[in-house]
DNA sequence: TATCTTAATCGTAATATTGCGATTAAAACA
DNA sequence: TGTTTTAATCGCAATATTACGATTAAGATA
């Protein structure tokens, strides 16, 4: 045991888990940090501007890559990160469902 | 290694991927999920709706707990769980300041 | 071509998470 | 008091994550 137990829950529920884990590490919320004050996207500054290595610093680029949050972009020989315009819009728009779905009601017992 | 270096990044960033872990796991959705559908708060009832053991559900709700999106009342002999509705408005809010800190740009690389 | 730069990947160690059977603790009930 | 019910905790196994040194791959540059 130790594996998730997928395939019993919804994929919505899977989907917002997913989506909720590609951001649940300070590192990767450091990245999309920077993706953000630096409108254009910058390659391996990311690197200078993380206490961490730089097999860690991509592994983590990788991730959000898969979550779909970011892209990468080839210039040169160097790789151009930034922010997925439209998956962040949509994810936003997901955990936003989530969280307003909850109206506090007043007969709650605690 | 392979602890997290949480020392190096804000509270800030930390604090969010803390928040965001809280709910990076389906089981967990789906605990909030059945919390937020029946109003009223609701004990043993989650262990019936999870295809989880009930240690495994148990921890889960201990989790949410430590992350204070829910709270236990003690109802007898049971528990009574309901989500906490000023954490819950907090994290809405922490989340929703961060995904909108992001305002494309045009002259973006990719 | 040989060298440099940049970033991905491999391999591995340390640590964390997930899941559950067994046990425990506490209140309800007989 | 003894039994039942409810949910936490313990202890362990399986798996996932995090981190990084070493290596690799690909383009730039000399």
């Amino acid at each position: 045991m130790g594996a998730t137990k997928t395939d019993h829950f919804t994929e919505r529920q899977n989907q917002l888990a997913t989506l909720a884990k590609a951001i649940a590490h300070p590192a990767r919320i450091a990245i999309l940090d920077y993706l953000i004050k630096v409108d254009s996207c910058i390659c391996g500054d990311i690197v200078n501007e993380l206490p961490l290595a730089q097999p860690t610093v991509s592994q983590h680029l990788k991730e959000l890559k898969n979550a779909g949050l970011i892209k990468g972009d080839i210039e040169g020989n160097a790789i151009c990160y930034c922010i997925d315009e439209n998956t962040w819009k949509q994810f936003q728009d997901i955990l936003n469902a989530f969280f307003s779905g909850y109206k506090p009601k007043a007969k709650s017992c605690c």
